[in-house]
RNA sequence: GGGCCGUUAGCUCAGUUGGCAGAGCACCUGAUUUUUAAUCCGGUGGCCGCAGGUUCGAGUCCUGCACGGCCCA
């Protein structure tokens, strides 16, 4: 720390030690409060000629003095609200707010009025200290702007950028909604572990730990669905979980490696089912945010109200290279790669190679919302083969502004053929490829047929709130530790 | 992993062909009983990200590293 900082903070400790002497508490214990800033402002004609007696409290954010009176403006989780404060009305206790800095919590009591300005304020018969800060707050017209501050210090961002805070509360918002969507279509939401003794579900590097007391390896899950299948054998046919999921790779604008995942599983129901239930909650959500379906993201306009494009993985890249795609193999796509711009660098599987065609060459184009659906079969061993072409898997990926938010598909469910899928995949190399036989095992109980989704929260938060970094929408995302001093 | 950009006071930012380290806010002192980015007087505050190099002299030029951002992969 250095010296001015380190100055200002003796300086507002002295100022804590000044009011201990004099008998007061610098972080008390309680206030009670009989408004919040929000209701103040709404409700104010009704509590000014009432004359109501107002307990408020919050952070002084500001604080203009004028000699014998004081300005200043308390912000709360609500909002914010001016405070005026006079030497004769306040008394002797006036000069104590030599000792209140931009900053404290305070609590204060007295009616509302507005000044000739307009400005509804408290009038503040008497106040207390809530909580003393001994560090300065950012700046008070810029804010916090520097990201890497933002991040690391949430809580300064926080104080300071009014706006930040909004995009998690609507974050928070579509979570509830999701679940209002959800329990009131009968869905029942559970939880599953994360750690886990082997994981599946996706094609992930997981990140790995250790159980002492079993003296056995453990990963953190990097997807719940082979839990949430075990459910479905299990008779809970209609079933959900929100939780973080972890994968062990690359971080940027879209990828977290915790990241917030919602699954959903019905039984009896296709990847068809799931396309109308995705619409459908998208519009819900839409509706409940914002009051109508259009939403803005990227400067486009977005209309959530409308059927989804449907678009076939195979015949869109088939229309892109002009030939098709599942004739070839890995070697001649890496020479196709090459010609249309796409980097095969360090791909070693035919799966993540066509994965990896389709969203240079096309997901990054799709703005308008769109499934994209029926991937080849070697992309997705956890999807039913297709009813019309054993090549193709009945999945879909809903995508809108160039953004994959998720994945779904008529559930595998046949267990001799799961097993030959699992074992399909580790044969063609794919990466962190598992075979779980305890979830074979479940499905030769009987797994009915199952439509399945996943949606990725963060990034349906990106679109919703208009945010093109993954990191605006996590609280704490991700970052290097800075070095050791 | 690669390319480009950034890192200067607690915060927001300037900093000229390489020549004394700057402003606003915040903080401290004083004035001020309707201000609201309050105003006015006077002050304090720097590991210029870190480590090397070039130079009489480096915030500025060069190299490496760290952290961050964007793009590419």
């Amino acid at each position: 720390m250095n010296d001015e900082l380190a100055k200002e903070r003796e300086i507002k400790i002295a100022k804590v030690e000044r009011l201990r002497s004099l008998g007061i508490r610098p972080y008390p214990y309680r206030f009670e409060r009989t408004h919040q800033t929000d209701k103040v402002i709404a409700n104010f004609e009704k509590l000014s000629t009432e004359k109501t007696n107002i307990r408020i409290s919050g952070r002084l954010v500001a604080k203009r003095e004028h000699g014998k009176t004081i300005f200043g403006h308390l912000a709360d989780g609500q909002g914010k609200i001016q405070i005026y404060l006079r030497q004769d009305f306040l008394g002797e206790k006036f000069r104590l707010l030599d000792l209140l800095d931009v900053g404290d919590h305070i609590g204060v009591q007295g009616e509302a009025f507005k000044t000739k300005t307009g400005e509804i304020t408290i009038l503040v018969k008497s106040f207390e200290f809530l909580a003393k800060a001994l560090r300065p707050m950012p700046e008070k017209w810029h804010g916090l702007k520097d990201v890497e501050t933002r991040y690391r210090s949430r809580h300064l961002d926080l104080i300071a950028n009014p706006e930040v805070k909004k995009i998690f509360l609507i974050r928070t918002k579509i979570i509830n909604l999701i679940r209002q969507f959800l329990n009131e279509r009968g869905f029942v939401e559970v939880e599953t572990p994360v750690l886990q003794p082997i994981y599946g579900g996706a094609a992930a590097n997981p990140f790995q730990t250790f159980y002492n007391a079993l003296d056995q390896k453990m990963f953190l899950r990097i997807s719940d669905e082979l839990y949430l299948k075990r459910l479905i054998v299990g008779g809970i046919d209609k079933v959900y979980e929100v939780g973080k999921d972890f994968r062990n790779e690359g971080l940027d604008r879209f990828h977290n490696p915790e990241f917030t995942q919602i699954e959903v599983y019905e039984a009896y129901a296709d990847y068809n089912d799931v396309m109308r239930l995705v619409e459908e909650l998208f519009k819900f959500i839409a509706l409940n945010l914002f009051g109508k379906t259009e939403i803005t993201f990227k400067d486009k306009n977005i209309d959530l109200g409308k059927p989804w494009l449907r678009l076939k993985f195979v015949d869109a890249l088939k229309e892109k290279i002009g030939e098709d795609p599942l004739a070839h193999s890995i070697e001649s796509l890496k020479k196709l790669g090459a010609k249309f711009g796409v980097d095969t660098e360090g791909v070693h599987s035919l799966g993540k190679m066509l994965d990896k065609f389709f969203s240079e060459l096309i997901q990054k184009d799709i703005i308008e919302p769109t499934f994209v659906m029926d991937h080849p079969r070697i992309t997705t061993p956890l999807a039913k083969t297709h009813r019309d072409n054993p090549d193709l898997v009945e999945r879909f990926e809903p995508i809108i502004g160039g953004i994959e938010l998720g994945n779904a598909f008529s559930e595998a469910t046949d267990p001799i053929e799961q097993r030959k899928r699992f074992e399909e995949q580790i044969k063609l190399n794919e990466e962190y490829a598992t075979l779980d036989e305890d979830f074979i095992n479940a499905l030769e109980y009987g797994m009915p047929p199952c439509g399945g989704l996943g949606l990725g929260i963060d990034r349906m938060v990106m679109l919703f709130t208009n945010t093109e970094s993954i990191r605006e929408v996590i609280l704490f995302p991700q970052l290097r530790s800075p070095a050791a001093e």
